[in-house]
DNA sequence: TTGAAGATGATT
DNA sequence: ATCATCTTCAAG
């Protein structure tokens, strides 16, 4: 049986839990009762008011408040007008940290999983540590992973347009 | 009050 | 390469 990931898991470093969090398992329960468990297979660390392309880099506002309370709660916010993304925030309160979750088995692309997954902005601060409907569990241990920039943040400039915060599962 | 930008995806 | 589509935030 596996057993589902606690604060021992959400409050650390941003950087020290993306090579762990591939692999481990998605558990997601639709309204209609459908179960669905899947690895997590790509995920973009955002990390601290310094990182320019963390949303947290301006100070805090109503949009990214949760990002600076304490790790496992999830971060919602809409791209585009009509893309959701799902983050999940680490690290100690204080500091604005969260993973952006890329793609978790065979849907890649952060839209897709949220569409997949049926999440919109009614999880906007849901608990993954308590949820009933959404929930992280433990996985298979992923040796095989690469890492490179992140996507769509040009305008961050250097350092934060190159270093290598994305990483993916290796098929 | 307004406007511009944006952690994307589907299509041409 | 373009478009669909709309919230958020900062400027005026």
């Amino acid at each position: 049986m596996k057993h589902r990931l606690d604060h021992t898991f959400f409050d650390r470093d941003a950087l020290e839990i993306a090579p762990e969090i591939l692999g481990k398992t998605l558990v997601r329960i639709l309204p209609d009762g459908t179960r669905i468990c899947l690895p997590v297979t790509e995920v973009e660390v955002y990390r601290g008011m310094e990182d320019i392309a963390c949303h947290a880099s301006k100070g805090m506002s109503e949009r990214n408040r949760v990002m600076f309370g304490r790790g496992g709660i999830i971060y919602m916010y809409l791209v585009y007008g009509m893309h959701w993304m799902f983050n999940i925030v680490t690290g100690e309160p204080g500091h604005p940290e969260a993973l952006l979750i890329r793609g978790v088995g065979d849907i890649i692309g952060p839209g897709r999983v949220t569409k997949q997954l049926e999440m919109g902005r009614d999880f906007y601060g849901e608990d993954m540590v308590l949820s009933d409907r959404i929930w992280l569990a433990d996985g298979q241990l992923i040796i095989n992973f690469r890492t490179g920039p992140r996507v769509g943040i040009k305008y961050a400039g250097e350092p934060w347009v190159s270093l290598p915060w994305r990483y993916w599962v290796e098929k």
